[in-house]
DNA sequence: GGCGTGACTTCATCAGATGAAATTCTCACT
DNA sequence: AGTGAGAATTTCATCTGATGAAGTCACGCC
């Protein structure tokens, strides 16, 4: 069995990020990170020097420096002798960074970040799809089997019906047998969740999606890769449009 | 015009990963980041303890914590309290972090991990060109049609080839207006450069992709999804099938 | 007006002290 | 011998103060 798949339950993908209550320097990375996402400190501006970011939240400036270096890592900020520490260009962000996702996706996503989420799953879906049934092995077959049957016996259960196909599309990228592709599904699922928690789907409409994943499950099966493709495609193309109809709806 | 797109330089690509002769810090970070991703530093194993460190390394107490925070944010790294500082297991790794991608590819990339890369590619290139199809504005388009000029015009030259068609490649990404899509290629681009130093391409076979790239641009232009990503499968399929057989060639 | 120089700002780093949390060890008790 | 409470120890977490270095900026000289 492949080392990395399936590795992480959901609580995990949440772990990777940075805790704002363990450490003061998580505080540090949380607030700034928060504000720098957000929209508050702007690229290009300068944020408070050291010692007054000490006062301002309270801590030593050991945490403010580590703080301030966990952001840099991540792309946020640069910092240079003498002339403070400033916001990076938003192209320098590690976009696909556990903590920067939740930032801009958690404190309720924006409308136009809800299509760049539904648009990145047309994009990639479909293909891991097709790398998934060229790749897959009968352990993947397996777990894949075992998260449509979860999907079925969830559709009633509107919350966990979520994780059950958050599970089902992992155990598709998984399949690939390519860990850099599962790491993007990992950090795409985090931004779906917090997408998902907005527009409750009624049970009816749960129920509809359940023939489009057999499909995709019964092609990875069967190694049509073909099939395997244009059967995510339709699912992926589904959930873009009620994406599309619920943001003109409710925003 | 989108506010990300076209927005990084091949070098800058290359300065948003951690400088390690710039500050203290920095080399702390590159010394355990590459033996962490190496293999040296095996996950499960606790790195020396921060006196140890300091001592090993050269540098105080603050550089050695400072760097190891970064590792921590980007999740190579976990520190307890009285327990040490362990290393993560590698689900938990950022793998789409700039340093942490060229730690594992710049060293001479193994011959799975260029198998990763090229089935990556097929997964995600045909999916973005679609996307890119439905999104382009005429800017965007104006982009790829200069990108593939320069393809032309580079045919003959090895190294300036490459650098031509991976900004191909990105301008396609920078069409479908989506700025993960876009941080994803960003990403493989710093993968693919190392691997492409690697298998020197002979002239003859770099302009044997001329067509196939033209009918990506072609197909685009036209706001064709269909032909776009069909004629991306095509380019990005050939480039496996070359991995495939640079690497049992060689290795 | 151009340019060099020096004062100043701000981050970079080191060192020492204290604290807190978890592990490990000790040892008496059952 | 097994067990469990508690002490000793380890190791990271944080604060503070001092020093250094690398830019920035303004001022005055030419």
């Amino acid at each position: 069995m492949k080392a990395y798949e399936m590795s992480c339950s959901p609580a995990s993908v949440q772990a990777v990020a940075t805790d704002p209550q363990r450490d003061r320097h998580a505080q540090v990375v949380h607030a700034l990170g928060a504000r720098i996402v957000g929209g508050s400190l702007a690229p290009g501006t300068s944020i408070p020097i050291e010692e007054e970011l000490v006062g301002e939240l309270g801590v030593g400036r050991s945490a403010v420096r580590e703080g301030v270096k966990v952001l840099a890592g991540k792309g946020l900020l640069e910092t240079r002798r003498s002339a403070g520490t400033i916001v990076r260009p938003r192209e320098s962000w590690n976009l696909l960074d556990a903590d920067v996702l939740s930032w801009r996706f958690e404190p309720e996503p924006r409308p136009g970040d809800i299509r760049v989420l539904a648009d990145l799953r047309v994009a990639l879906e479909p293909g891991a799809a097709r790398v998934a049934a060229e790749r897959a092995d009968a352990v993947a077959v397996r777990r894949i089997d075992e998260a449509l049957a979860a999907l079925y016996a969830t559709a009633d259960d509107p919350e966990p019906f979520i994780e059950a196909d958050l599970a089902f599309h992992k155990a598709v990228f998984a399949a690939a047998d390519n860990d850099l592709l599962l790491y993007i599904y990992d950090m795409i699922s985090i931004a779906l969740r917090s997408v998902r928690q907005v527009h409750t789907r009624s049970v009816a409409h749960n129920k509809e999606t359940l023939p489009g994943h057999e499909r995709v499950a019964l092609a990875i099966r069967r190694r049509h890769h073909r099939k395997a493709e244009e059967a995510m495609r339709e699912v992926v193309e589904v959930a873009r449009a009620d994406a599309e109809q619920h943001v003109r709806l409710c925003c």
